[in-house]
DNA sequence: ATCGGTGCAAATGATTTGCATAAGT
DNA sequence: ACTTATGCAAATCATTTGCACCGAT
């Protein structure tokens, strides 16, 4: 279901803004900052506040919209697909690399058999080293 | 080497603030807010400035002496042993697991194979469900 | 007419910083 | 003595909140 058809549901306004921060977090492929999304949107309607801003992200998220992570100091927010995945983020060049769920899937059971404790992997954004900017170091 | 002997060797002082920080760091096996580390050495001496203590554990983490992981909004930080390891952390009763890093090993391996990513992963703070509360939930 | 949404401005709250003084070595 | 450390107060800075006005249903 789209978000603007989900916000509806739930008795919710589509306003400009709303669409065009909608817009903006569909458009990044890959994950945004809050800063980011002030910015993008702000680009198109000068007018909007970053309040407004921050509300609707969190609307959005609350109605399964869009996701948010935390990646070391911020928040970082991405759209709702199907296909859920974790986020590999290059510290060196910022370069993203998706990665499926399936990588964690056999931690979480180690973790459940070996220690009795449950957790569910969500959109983790990882940081390290990607391909080209580790043979540099090297 | 103890976190005084590392002060000396680099030429820092070891003052009583210092000592009492890294006493509260040390006693509490598990991990500490700065805000508790402020509230407990404040409790021995009240007129410790928490930019002292800021300032402080940033000093002994860089000196490594103890560790600091962002756990949700806030940083949490524990000293450092022998042994690394990641901590599970129940989200209902707040109980904390020591986890062997040996868990995470696959995870690095296979993302550097399969996805030319090199992570570290050090002192993840995890969150989850004990055993105690699962059972309370299901 | 009502209720949610918005922009503005001010508040928040953890962390950081500037600076004059105090205290280890 | 000399240099680092400390306490205090003020500054940051992203995010949140109060409030009066606006606009869609």
């Amino acid at each position: 279901m789209s978000c603007a058809a989900t916000l509806k549901e739930k008795g919710m306004k589509l306003t400009p803004q709303r669409m065009a921060i909608i817009d903006v977090v569909h458009d990044n492929a890959e994950h945004v900052t809050a800063e980011e999304i002030i910015a993008a949107v702000q680009l198109r309607m000068p007018q909007v506040d970053k309040s407004t801003v921050y509300r609707t992200l969190e609307i959005l998220e609350k109605a399964g919209c869009i996701y948010k992570s935390e990646f070391g100091e911020q928040y970082i927010y991405h759209h709702a697909e199907e296909d859920h995945h974790h986020h590999l983020v290059c510290s060196k060049c910022g370069k993203t690399v998706d990665c499926d769920e399936s990588v964690f899937a056999p931690v979480e059971h180690q973790l459940l058999e070996e220690y009795n404790f449950r957790v569910d992997f969500k959109h983790l954004v990882i940081s390290g080293l990607c391909d080209e900017c580790r043979k540099k170091v090297e």
